[in-house]
DNA sequence: CCTACCGATCGGTAGG
DNA sequence: CCTACCGATCGGTAGG
């Protein structure tokens, strides 16, 4: 990977998040870069490779940094939290990439969408299986730990569309606030006892 | 509204939540009607009008099944799961638009934008409400209802990715499901209780 | 609702 | 001969 496309890849990340894929023309992504249109297919097959490049390289920064949890010696509330603190950071820093990954994957051609789709399902059921062994081991109460993990997935997801890095929590606070709602409720009493 | 009009923006909307809002043509459109390209504009004013029309109706549908919850008298718990069903109810019938809201509300020229922007503030106000009206009457433990309230709205939005209208589960289970998991929590033990 | 067309711009490629 | 880039233009399509 030459330095050039790293920099092509770089603006183009910020020109699809911004305006989306569609609306971003090679002569957008030449001028943010200084360069002639024609001059970026040196460097580049196509517009549809530097979409494919960055959706591939946002799902792997997101298994990278969630499997480490899986082989985690603790209790599954506590892998839960580890889990949701790593997700939730992989989107907080990468909001850009998070945007894209998450509004053009469906656009991808056939195989490269099946591979994202394999990777997703891969991704949740880290998730899931950590559910299951906290209901094993007794630290869950038995219940539904698709529509959980699905949950706890989601909160981490739709952050990419209201977090700001200035805002008043860090995305490590708002990780653990998601995981204390999830873990233990917000009802006073006794309802969140087995 | 014509009844023409009605057509178009029918399938202005499955083609937006299909292709994208820019990659959509205006051939496209007129093809998915059996009319040429310029014909269109016999009934609407831009392609951006149709956009604009789409996200309009969303906001209002979104709106209209929320506010009867804001003067519902039960506890709050009771009316968390309300909302919750509402507002799953309205993403789970209507996943086209759902997509095409979250996705292309930031393309609007910036009034229409504003003005998502401020029932979106007003919907997230109800769902607060409610939460802290939880915490008056004693029937939520204090926590911060800025981020439960986003907790919620997140797992309801997030809808629109995953749901299969033909899936194991229906809208209201889900949305049962979801509140069941944000008011009781999912740990087994004390941890649940005040 | 159509045919015919506008100024401009699309993604991609030519020769040098 | 290379990498990196140019001005010009390809065939088609954009919204209007």
């Amino acid at each position: 990977m030459t330095e050039r496309r790293t920099e092509i890849l770089e603006a183009a990340l910020g020109l699809f998040s911004k305006k989306g894929y569609h609306d971003t023309s090679m002569q957008d992504l030449g001028e943010a870069l200084g360069l002639q249109r024609g001059s970026l297919y040196t460097h580049i097959r196509s517009k549809e490779e530097l979409l494919l490049a960055i959706v591939k390289r946002g799902a792997e920064e997101f298994l990278k940094a969630l499997l480490p949890v899986e082989d985690m010696e603790a209790p599954a509330p506590e892998r839960l939290r580890e889990a949701m603190r790593r997700h939730i950071g992989v989107v907080a820093r990468n909001l850009e990439a998070a945007t894209v990954f998450f509004h053009e994957w469906r656009f991808l051609p056939e195989t490269a969408r099946q591979d994202v789709l394999k990777d997703r399902d891969r991704y949740e059921g880290v998730f899931r299986s950590i559910l299951d062994d906290g209901i094993r081991e007794g630290t869950l109460r038995p219940h539904d730990t698709r529509l959980s993990a699905t949950l706890a997935l989601s909160a981490g997801n739709w952050l990419y569309q209201w977090y700001d890095p200035k805002g008043r929590l860090t995305a490590d606070e708002i990780a653990d606030r998601f995981s204390n709602f999830i873990l233990e409720g917000i009802s006073r009493g006794r309802e969140g006892a087995a």
